[in-house]
DNA sequence: CGGCTCTGCGTTAACGCTAACATCACCGAA
DNA sequence: TTCGGTGATGTTAGCGTTAACGCAGAGCCG
């Protein structure tokens, strides 16, 4: 830098306010400036910087589980938009078993001098553990409960009724569901659009069947329900336990949409070529990092903290496996 | 700092010599400080020590296509090690396009003061945006073939021996092979080690169908092959192109492992839930970010820079869709 | 024309830490 | 006894940047 001011025959202090876009320069003087520091390939100091103002531009994300594609989407879309918006990310990964292992993590983002932390909260629990982060510490929540901190999410109780109307529409009698595990917020509300859809159209609410994410525990649920011969739609809380309910359908012999209708969530990559190719209600992961990464930004840099909940519609995706419901209700075929 | 030195009345070098575990302390004084400092809730300003040591203990990664189950887990396996060895970890992702955008994000981790970096190299063509980093600046790069940089990288070729190998043991006269997208060094290598093998055993090595990694692509070949009726064995360059082989085989009526045998590669957590279950080859992305890791702490601590090519074996998971071959060759059946 | 504001710069003093050297007490060897 | 060595600690300076203030000159108003 003193190389820079010496080139242009400044002082430091007006590189300084060159750099940093502050007024109170003069047109030539600034484009002299600039015209030196690419000249010299200057680079600004990071930590000088960070030393001097106290802020360091980097931001912490702390994230669950991070092979599934919707937390690797999220955190996509969270890098992109920070990097357009001149921040760093750094990354933490909570080993599945939760608990003791969060406040590890966290001090160990705290030990950087971090800006402002993201957090993946998609249990029930975690609101806990939000509670006891330091209060000056900027923070958001993704995918979980409003909580005590302001938080970004997809609207999951909203793709869950819209799956159901899809398929109540479709004139199905009712819409039969394979959830996701409790204690997880994502499972929750989506079981509570479908349940509230149903009783908004006046129709029976057959009991929720609980998968656990899994394409395993949706086979098994979907077996089960074929056994049982009178489902003609259903409702899998995730793309992979349709994935499960599918083929369970087709090793018993039932047609996929022809007798029974299968919706899925989170339109996962692959589900364009699952057997058939899966309706099921899409998840912009990426927007959904994006918004929870301006409402961080909002927070850092002091600007209105009006919306302390940011709220992503999903959209239901229409393919090959869910169809009209057929006459007469299927008969028991195993 | 100065807080802890005057509560122990010890200069603040002491205390500095402390944090470091530098000698010259007595065991006293260091409990002492010790002590201190956790009473005082003192934490080390990482930017202060950044500036006048010149080393920041981050780390950067630059990983292509993060959503995918690979470069996550890999990304995982590197911030778990990096957190372990006292390094923290930025992330910058690449949008598919390529090129030009490599430079831009190098600069954006560059900007930040970084010890070191590990791009993910999966293109036969990032080895040329490797000569063009600066010369002194630590990097490892992974999943892609030895190059001008130390990597690491899982042993692609041999998982592909080991596949077909596996098959023809079975008693399968040949290995059909849907390859992944050329330019791709792992779909190269897997190529490779395919057709090795066949010859190797002296077999007839059909003409390699080549995929796009996704099941779509799978799908397709998959039809293909059935349509001519003549393969009782295929080995698929990704689990997720085996996916679509399967469905395939099962909509043209092919029993798996019945009549045709069909081995993945990569392991996918979903790979158990196929219809049938998948036989695979394990590649071990975990490891591969800690090997990856050890290498680039290797170079920036200065220790020996002995192997510069770091290789993890990858492994056969024999499952439910590969079997002995049938007596008879399966008839066409559409 | 005095006093005021505004612009465009410069000067000084940190920010929190560590490298390098300085100091002092003590100990064993010559 | 003197001297060099060593272990424990202190002092000084500076890493690269920006906040806060200072100051001169231009322009404007009453």
């Amino acid at each position: 830098m003193a190389d820079v001011a010496r080139l242009v025959g400044v002082s430091e202090m007006t590189v300084s306010r060159v750099l940093n876009g502050r007024p109170r320069v003069s047109a030539e003087t600034r484009a002299r400036v600039i015209a030196a520091m690419s000249e010299l390939g200057y680079r600004p100091n990071t930590a000088a910087r960070a030393l001097v103002t106290g802020r360091s531009r980097t931001l912490g994300v702390v994230s669950f589980n991070a092979t599934l594609y919707g937390p690797a989407s999220t955190l996509s879309g969270i890098e992109q938009a920070a990097r357009e918006a001149g921040y760093f990310v750094s990354i933490a990964f909570m080993q599945p078993h939760g608990r003791g292992r969060v406040a590890e993590v966290i001090d160990h983002l705290k030990a950087q001098a971090i800006d402002g932390v993201i957090i993946s909260a998609p249990h029930a629990w975690t609101v806990k553990v939000l509670r006891h982060l330091p209060a000056d510490l900027p923070v958001v929540a993704i995918d979980g409960e409003p909580g005590p901190v302001p938080s970004a999410a997809v609207d999951q109780y909203v793709g869950a009724v819209k799956a159901t109307e899809h398929l109540l529409t479709l004139g199905h009698e009712t819409v039969h569901h394979v959830a996701g595990p409790s204690g997880w917020s994502s499972a929750r509300a989506r079981e509570q659009g479908w349940r509230d859809a149903l009783e908004r159209a006046g129709k029976v609410v057959p009991p929720a069947l609980r998968g656990d994410w899994s394409a395993g525990s949706g086979y098994e649920e979907g077996r089960r329900l074929a056994a049982s011969g009178n489902a003609s739609a259903i409702f899998a809380a995730n793309d992979h336990m349709a994935l499960g309910v599918l083929r369970a359908l087709q090793e018993t012999g039932a047609g996929v949409p022809g007798d029974v209708s299968v919706v899925g969530f989170d339109d996962v990559p692959e589900a364009t070529f699952f057997g058939p190719a899966l309706t099921t209600i899409r998840q912009d992961f990426g927007a959904l990092g994006q918004r929870g990464l301006a409402l961080l930004v909002e927070q850092i840099e002091g600007a209105s903290r009006s919306s302390r909940h940011v709220v992503v519609e999903p959209e239901l995706v229409v393919r090959d496996s869910s169809g009209p419901a057929s006459a007469s209700p299927r008969k028991k075929t195993s």
